[in-house]
DNA sequence: CCGAAGTTTTTGGCATACCAAATACCAGAA
DNA sequence: TTCTGGTATTTGGTATGCCAAAAACTTCGG
């Protein structure tokens, strides 16, 4: 394949076949407002304070050099990802997940993470399935996880990105980022928190191993057992986190 | 009422103490938008026509008499819920899934709907769980489903939207009716094909009676493998229906 | 000092105007 | 007729301005 041109192929030319690298698409404002406030909201710890964040549309195209209009289509669109809600003439509100809603939505991702452990055991290849224990291969009896949980947390999420990635599943993948992001907004504080790593690296062998067997139903049990222990977890020991 | 004035209401109040009903949220032209152009999207049929369907910004809002600003933000909510596309200086084109997509859409749905089918043996109280059959009594022996495919469809939908309600899980209910909107786009072409209506009675009651049982791995199981076969049904004999 | 009425300010909702890119259209040359 | 160049049109993107409701502030009478 010597050229990627595709639309509509020139009649004649072809000038030295210089790559044409097709031009860039030039996001527009309202994208770049979207990903930077969404940013900004993920970024922001929300459960800090007692009284709500709000934000305001002015301020924000003010601080991006950009109109209100922008602005205010990345905000429907954030509204529809469930990150802010809007109060008319009251002002644009970053909402606070309660406890069940996030255990709620670590039921949910159980559910998507179980279904692509069953999907990877009859479709990826063994070496992508073993290619996962790269995630902790720098933890062991000599580096505990318990004891580098920050580092260690990042590596977990990489890991369940990469292994509902192995499903090819693109709606599997969309959904539980999806969820993973409002789920992440406590992240080190749930996640990570120590008494559950020590459980956790094992599990996450387990499931590899079920995979690599090609026990479908196995799999399946313990990717949804591993997430739902988490819910559990979270249901039992995070209220503090939530006001 | 005889004046329909409704601004600024009169400074005595209390007068009787009617029932206030707290007034109307006065649902905004960009909700309004995007209800209206949702609503007519889903309507469409889509894989009708082999050219995408196009969607004119100031066509829409000349239709719907507004501005353009409402219904660009609405064309951006529907953006992020994935039913449109919108091409700088082209157009805004109307989605169409292919078969593959659909049926990874199924499948999420079969994850989603199992965990709820979980979730309802340990918590649902047996009169709901019962009630369930309500949505079939119209059917049996005497009265068979694939002698009235279209009402058997309708029937089946709402059976599956209330069983994951029973689950109580906002967030399955959300995800789930999201996957449906999309799958639906050929409602009785697929969900309501003769063939398969045969086999789906028998096995949404047996689903029932799992749930009955409080078996939480059949009730699960069998609500995982009765979704996936659809999506295999639709993977084996949906091709007719993608361009 | 307190509170109610009135005024100003703030805030999101909406309409409108203009811009640039992509396309469609059209006239003129070969 | 066909191809070419240029021009008019279409279309989404963005900036502004104004409106009304709600909140914040001010003022004045008790």
């Amino acid at each position: 394949m010597p050229a990627p041109r595709e639309t509509k192929a020139p009649p004649v030319m072809a000038e030295a076949d210089i790559a044409i690298v097709r031009i860039a698409p030039e996001t527009s404002f309202k994208n770049k407002a979207y990903e930077a406030l969404k940013e900004a909201i993920l970024k922001m710890d929300i459960y800090a304070t007692p009284e709500p964040v709000m934000l305001d549309e002015r301020a924000l195209s003010e601080r991006l050099g950009v109109s209100r209009t922008p602005i205010r289509e990345a905000i429907a669109m954030l509204e529809q990802d469930g990150f802010v809600k809007t109060v008319p003439r009251r002002g644009i509100v970053v909402v606070r997940r309660t406890k069940a809603e996030i255990v709620d939505m670590i039921r949910a991702w159980a559910a998507l993470e179980s279904m692509a452990a069953r999907l990877i055991t009859t479709t990826a290849r063994k070496k992508d399935i073993t290619a996962l224990r790269d995630f902790f291969k720098d933890f062991g009896k000599d580096r505990l996880p318990q004891d580098h949980v920050e580092e260690y947390s990042k590596a977990n999420i990489a890991f369940h990105q990469a292994l509902i990635s192995l499903s090819e599943s693109p709606v599997l993948v969309d959904l539980t980022n999806d969820l993973l992001l409002h789920v992440r907004g406590y992240r080190q504080l749930t996640i990570g928190r120590k008494d559950r790593t020590a459980t956790s690296l094992p599990e996450h062998l387990a499931i590899i191993e079920a995979l690599e067997a090609r026990d479908t139903e196995l799999a399946e049990k313990r990717a949804r057992d591993h997430t739902l222990g988490l819910a559990a977890y979270v249901e039992a020991h995070g209220q503090e986190l939530f006001t």
